[in-house]
RNA sequence: GGUACCAUAGCUCAGUUGGUAGAGCAACGGACUGAAAAUCCGUGUGUCCCUGGUUCAAAUCCAGGUGGUACCA
């Protein structure tokens, strides 16, 4: 029997990954699933640039609008979902299309991520309150107590990451690098990786009319709309939070526009230093629509 | 045409009595396995407009040139 495969489109945000994979999914008659980590919330619709129904143009898309803003997710959760519609979908399709920038949820699917324990989240807030009080030292030196190896591993002024591996042994009792094997898991399909991107100039133009378009078509109103939910980590994202602090008279509108345009793309930028270490991935820009099929080895 | 002022990083500019230069913004490189549009770490990238002069030494002083700005004609 003939390999399944996982077309699977990466790239920075902006450089039209989104058209790329309509069109490849409406040439192979399949599916998408979003691997966006934003865009799979509901309502944050114009500042994560998400998929509107007349782009998908009759496609079934996965993971987008399926979320409650105050749902917390995260790249396991979308290991196991996705893995699970992947599985589903190759009963009626020999080719799926994957589409969006988030890295970590590319790679949970592709590779997979070690199962951890559920964490306690009111530990996690108390363990945010005692960074912000004291520094992120005084929780790397418990954690140096604690788990070296984890310490080893981790940049121990990364707050992220030191209270990661704090909040899961105060959950748990057992330190986090029990948990973590770091290894590849096997997938039962072929995944090919199609990156999309632009030269810099270009993409960074790109990105920053995106903002203005986004503005035109109303963001300032989805912001206002989800302020009151800003603490939930949904709405930590480009094109939010920067409002929030213009709502909130920290910065003035012109700021906040700024704000998102440089925020915007500092993280096409981190995504390309990303998928640039995938040697797999073959690169094309999205017009290259016929190169892409070509690569995919079907006729055009 | 005349006078004055200016010319330094991608941009806006700082640079003391001469000792080959540094801020902000922007940019660039990297890390990253349960927050990942998150969270961190790192980097000055320069023909100091050009040519000549003075000097041990010029971004700095002098002359000329070029370009710009303002005012006067």
């Amino acid at each position: 029997m003939k390999n399944k495969r996982l077309i699977t489109i990466v790239g920075p945000t902006g450089a039209g990954k989104t058209s790329v994979s309509i069109a490849l999914a409406k040439h192979f008659n399949t599916e998408v699933i979003s691997s966006d980590s934003r865009q799979i919330y509901k309502g944050l619709t114009i500042g994560t640039a998400a998929v509107t129904p007349q782009e998908q143009d009759g496609i079934p898309h996965h993971f987008v609008g399926t979320l409650e803003v105050t749902d917390n997710f995260n790249a396991f959760e979308f290991e196991k979902q996705a893995l699970k519609v992947i599985e589903e979908s190759f009963e009626h399709y020999d080719n799926l299309v994957m589409c969006g920038g988030s890295m970590m949820y590319i790679d949970a699917v592709c590779k997979g991520i070690d199962e951890m324990p559920d964490v306690d989240l009111s530990i996690r807030k108390q363990l945010i309150k005692q960074q912000e009080e004291e520094g992120v030292d005084a929780l790397s030196q418990r954690l140096y107590e604690i788990d070296k190896t984890y310490y080893d591993a981790i940049d121990p002024k990364n707050p992220a990451r030191v209270i990661h591996g704090l909040e899961v042994y105060l959950t748990t009792g057992k330190p986090i690098s029990s948990f973590r094997q770091n290894t590849s898991k096997e997938r039962p399909f072929d995944i090919i990786k199609v990156g999309i991107t632009l030269p810099r100039e270009q993409l960074y133009e790109r990105i920053n009319l995106r903002v203005d378009k986004m503005l035109e078509a109303g963001l300032e109103e989805e912001a206002r709309r989800f302020y009151p939910c800003r603490e939930c980590n949904s709405l930590k994202t480009v094109g939010y939070r920067e409002l929030f602090d213009y709502f909130d008279d920290k910065i003035t509108f012109e700021e906040a526009i700024r704000l998102i345009k440089r925020n915007s793309r500092h993280y096409a930028k981190k995504q390309l230093t990303w998928f640039r270490k995938d040697e797999k991935t073959r690169w094309f820009a999205p017009d290259q629509e016929s190169e892409i099929l070509a690569y995919l080895k079907v006729e055009i």
